[in-house]
DNA sequence: TAGTAATTGTAAGATAATCTAACACAATAT
DNA sequence: ATATTGTGTTAGATTATCTTACAATTACTA
């Protein structure tokens, strides 16, 4: 379920080294509820790769003119699209291997 | 070749929260030759999650009593005998499909 | 179209993180 | 016995990050 990928390590200044994208904006999408950093005790952000993915898929997004908000909206269709179908193949499996409760 | 895992993006603080090493180690393996961080442009040390397995490795050589001379003695044997196998691995595919030069 | 919301930049001041260099000292090696 | 190794700690300087606020522009909305 979680990998390397998903390990927050990363602070907010190597985030902007490698996407190019401004502190300001990386912060202003945590505000928009789009990353959601870890934090050390101090409170200094940290991310992780995925985290990194995900914002450089919002900078393309915003682009194209897309609003953080409806980018919002379609990471939580996409999350639940996810859950659903994790679901299901949970169902699957209780299914075959699980009848009774 | 290069991975996620190879990637130097972790600061020190990061590393010895990780690693439980203090940072004077983490530096003085540096100092040592067994470990080689990136930097940033401003001189912050930056380390891969290879890096911070191979501290780990250095860590508990260190416990058993092993000086950072000989880990690096091992360090280089290793590298090299890598080196060489991948060599072989070369030679055998230019034997196969490149005869002649 | 006027007015509100969204997106970024920049600045200020405070605090945290990192760097290098040096000194100390115990444990090991020669 | 002396030299080397390995760590801790300290000091001072520099860099990085945080929050808050204000400004300016662009994008919706009633």
């Amino acid at each position: 379920m979680t990998s390397i990928k998903d390990k927050k390590v990363i602070t907010i200044g190597i985030v902007h080294e490698m996407t190019g994208l401004s502190e300001r904006k990386i912060r202003y999408y945590e505000e928009r509820g789009l990353v959601f950093p870890d934090r050390t005790p101090r409170g200094t952000r940290k991310y992780s790769f995925s985290d990194i993915e995900l914002l450089m898929e919002i900078a393309n997004k915003r682009e194209e003119g897309v609003q953080t908000y409806e980018i919002k909206q379609d990471l939580n269709n996409k999350k639940k699209k996810e859950e659903y179908r994790d679901e299901m193949i949970r169902g699957q499996l209780n299914a075959q291997f699980n009848i009774r409760k």
